[in-house]
DNA sequence: TTGTGTTTTATTGCCTCC
DNA sequence: GGAGGCAATAAAACACAA
């Protein structure tokens, strides 16, 4: 199925472009793709034209896809965005200041949503990661942090973004990290968005500003867990210090409180499906990188080269929005031409962790391969075997580069046991994450040092015990374990699946759930 | 195997900016 | 007016359930 579409698109590449018919891109194409769209949305023509050449498409696709694609991050924003405008609008704080952020005066009213800023301009700025809502970081995440940092290129965007959403969404809330990342050590919040006030001086205003409140408003009321009563005072943007005992609950850390598993973006109501069909694009590509055809393999390997050095993101998030980057400081948009795999591995490995059906269906092909979790070669259980010279090269590769920081993390991936009960996949997952930032983040580091700066902020958030891998494992089960004793969702099983969890009652929101639980306590 | 739903790709038209 | 981008639309490819 996927090879004959492989091979149709193959032939269509070769035969040129006289077909009309639609064609798919191969997983190369698509990844290398995703790759410079996740560092340069707005590509020049250039750009584009380096591209193409280099994927084998003409200029006129490039554009094309990346239109679409914009198109498509935006479409998920609109979603996360509504997903999270309910989850906002069902608590009474929240909702009373998110309320009217709709009709916030900024923007045009051409676009919707977070059309409110420029795209351009938001991309220039760094703006996605830091100012915006929940459902922006969770988008960022997927699509910024997720690639450059985690390493955790996808197949597909959407296999990456899918499962990078999913793992956010359940075990690394964005909201639990942010303010994790903020938080000061006596925990206190600290200034609001502290890496946009001081990373690129911008300030944050109109829509994004109270959009930025929230987030604030939001994290703390995640960290003060059952201790936060609607019926307190308000949340202030200007937070008060928090009282010495807010965050010692004799029993319960913040993170096990009913609250965290109101994650606002994760979609309350099944109608609201972004998720879903990530995981349905995800398992998409997902199949596609099981199934790597051996032409395809040579592509990859012949044709495209990493984009992991591809430098542009800081120089793009100084340009102004006209002052677009080029390739002239870059006379190879894929500098390196390494092996190309590390795509692949990054998006295999990380699309081989998840629990969307799908996924199962994929380990189901691959019998026990995907099960194991003994080791890093677990990327190649994904390729059925069938690059493992590329795999030892791009794993060799990564550890050569790699950052004694990411080592360190590797490692304590590898070593850390996983607590959850999905611990076999855990543990794959785990330890191709590592693997992916390795491969993905050490040929970065001999350049784009600035860019990488907010990453390694999130890095070091993600190095925090609490926040590791494994524990993002138990951050995600602990709660929904929780919830299960608590909520009244009946029949709600303890370690259902991701997507199970998605799929709770939509009644009410999680939130709401959460909030539920909270005042019956 | 088939029908249905989703996602991706291609095309076209409109808008904005220079 | 041209270039670039966005949105709408159609159609193909694909996934999945019956």
């Amino acid at each position: 199925m996927e090879e004959s579409g492989e091979l149709h698109s193959e032939e269509n590449k070769v035969s040129g472009e006289k077909n009309k018919k639609r064609r798919l891109k191969t997983p190369a194409q698509v990844t290398a793709l995703e790759k410079f769209y996740n560092e340069h949305k707005y590509p020049t023509e250039e750009m584009k034209l380096e591209l193409a050449g280099e994927l084998g498409l003409t200029e006129k696709q490039v554009s094309g896809w990346f239109c679409h694609r914009r198109l498509k991050d935006k479409r998920l924003l609109k979603d996360e965005a509504y997903a999270n405008g309910r989850q906002e609008h069902s608590s009474g704080v929240i909702q009373d200041r998110g309320s009217g952020l709709g009709q916030d005066s900024c923007g045009s009213t051409k676009h919707g949503d977070y059309r409110l800023l420029d795209p351009k301009e938001v991309e220039s700025r760094g703006l996605y990661s830091h100012d915006f809502s929940a459902a922006d970081l969770t988008y960022e995440h997927r699509n910024r942090y997720t690639e450059n940092v985690s390493g955790m290129d996808d197949t597909s965007s959407e296999s990456g973004s899918s499962l990078q959403y999913k793992s956010f969404s359940q075990g690394q809330d964005p909201y639990n990290l942010e303010p994790s990342t903020y938080l000061t050590p006596n925990r206190a919040m600290p200034p609001l968005n502290p890496k946009s006030a001081t990373n690129m001086g911008y300030k944050p205003s109109g829509y994004l500003k109270v959009r930025g409140e929230i987030d604030a408003i939001t994290s703390v009321k995640k960290q003060i867990g059952r201790n936060y009563r609607e019926d307190g005072p308000p949340l202030s943007v200007e937070f008060d210090p928090l009282p010495p005992g807010a965050f010692e609950d004799g029993t319960e850390g913040p993170i096990q409180e009913p609250y965290y598993s109101a994650n606002p973006t994760i979609p309350s109501s099944p109608e609201i499906s972004p998720v879903k069909r990530q995981l349905s694009l995800s398992s998409r590509y997902d199949s596609y990188n099981t199934k790597f055809s051996p032409q395809d393999l040579h592509m990859e390997g012949a044709e495209l080269g990493s984009f992991h050095d591809y430098d542009f993101q800081d120089k793009r998030s100084h340009q102004h929005v006209k002052q677009r980057p080029t390739f002239h400081s870059h006379a190879n948009p894929l500098p390196g031409r390494k092996s190309s795999l590390d795509l692949y591995e990054d998006s295999t490995g990380e699309a081989s962790a998840h629990n969307s059906k799908k996924n199962h269906r994929m380990v189901a092909k691959h019998g026990t391969e995907g099960m194991r979790s003994d080791s890093a070669s677990n990327h190649s259980d994904h390729y059925e075997g069938k690059v493992d010279v590329k795999q030892a090269n791009s794993l060799s590769h990564g550890y050569e580069t790699i950052n004694p920081k990411n080592t360190q993390r590797s490692e304590f991936v590898k070593s850390k046991p996983s607590n959850s009960k999905r611990m076999p996949h855990v543990s794959v997952d785990s330890e191709e994450r590592g693997l992916s930032i390795m491969t993905a983040k050490g040929p970065k580091l001999n350049g784009d040092q600035k860019g990488r700066i907010k990453y390694q902020d999130l890095d070091r958030v993600r190095m925090l015990p609490n926040e590791t891998m494994g524990g993002e494992q138990v951050m995600v089960d602990e709660p929904l374990q929780h919830n299960v004793k608590q909520a009244p969702v009946a029949g709600m099983q303890p370690l259902r699946n991701r997507r199970s969890a998605l799929e709770m009652p939509s009644s009410f929101s999680e939130d709401e759930t959460a909030e539920t639980s909270s005042s019956l306590n």
